[in-house]
DNA sequence: CCAATTGTTATTTA
DNA sequence: ATAAATAACAATTG
């Protein structure tokens, strides 16, 4: 599930838990998930200590621990955080439960893709530092752009949106919505794009993060559990998941197609190769 | 049993 | 040598 605005949405989630002392953690600690973390110095810095504050960027997300540290989560395809009562016990899938007096805050994975990072260090860690500058930031001009398509032009457009180090946090579903809105088909290779083509998939890319954040990840502060949100039905978001779907602006039959080894759904009828 | 899944990375191929 | 394609990672669901 996670992209860009669901990795905002779950960072939101343990909010509650920020500036409240961690009991205790609990760890499983030989899950794939802590394959890039030492989990004893993990277990022995959080114990007794608070997380100050988060902050999410592309798919990463980064808590601020007193005592100069640091705690990465990366949601991978299957990552949640959620918050339970005080008490709970974890489930299979919980490999991270942060204990506290009022609640738990609990990292979950069925699939093990996503990964617990922690450092230990005055400044931010460089995997958090080294991230591709944000899509709504003012270093995302359509001349970057342009530059990057051209330096993979031989790849199809789509799986060039899926490259975090120009498109941090686009996934999936959002490099599709960001080609439908533009107009261009996911398979035309991406240097043969027009200067006013790259122009709509810079400007197709801003308003998709500016509206997935608004539409799923909530204006304020703490959006309350389970991610039913209504995203409206004119974007393609809500009829890309299964065959037979219409295109909600031509009423046209959605295609969906493996391109650059992922799933795929586009509108022949707007999107032309 | 087979195919599919909203991500990333190591390995293989061109 | 580089860029692009593919396999692999793991668990569950249809």
């Amino acid at each position: 599930m996670p992209e860009l605005a669901e990795v905002e949405f779950y960072r939101k989630q343990w909010n509650p838990g920020l500036g409240h002392l961690i009991q205790a953690v609990r760890v499983h600690p030989r899950a794939r998930v802590f394959r890039e973390c030492t989990v004893s110095l993990l277990v022995g810095r959080l114990t007794g200590a608070m997380l100050r504050s988060s902050s999410a960027a592309a798919k990463q997300i980064l808590f601020r621990c007193n005592g100069g540290c640091w705690l990465g989560i990366h949601l991978g395809l299957s990552g949640e955080l959620r918050m339970e009562p005080a008490g709970y016990a974890p489930h299979k899938h919980d490999h991270l439960v942060l204990e506290q007096r009022e609640r738990c805050l609990v990292f979950t994975d069925p699939r093990m893709f996503g990964r617990v990072l922690f450092d230990v260090g005055r400044t931010p860690p460089t995997w958090w530092t080294r991230l591709a500058p944000a899509i709504l930031s003012a270093v995302f001009t359509t001349e970057a752009v342009a530059v990057f398509l051209r330096r993979h032009r031989h790849m199809p457009v789509k799986a060039v949106l899926l490259l975090q180090e120009r498109f941090p946090g686009v996934g999936n579903w959002m490099a599709d919505e960001i080609l439908w809105r533009a107009a261009v088909h996911p398979k035309r290779p991406a240097g043969t794009l027009t200067p006013a083509e790259v122009r709509s998939v810079w400007r197709e890319c801003r308003k998709v993060c500016r509206l997935a954040l608004a539409t799923i990840a909530g204006r304020g502060r703490y959006v309350p559990p389970a991610l039913n949100v209504h995203i409206p039905g004119s974007w393609l978001f809500n009829h890309r998941w299964e065959d037979g779907g219409r295109c909600p602006r031509t009423g046209g039959r959605l295609v969906r197609e493996q391109v650059g080894g992922r799933t795929t759904c586009w509108s022949p009828a707007r999107q032309r190769l």
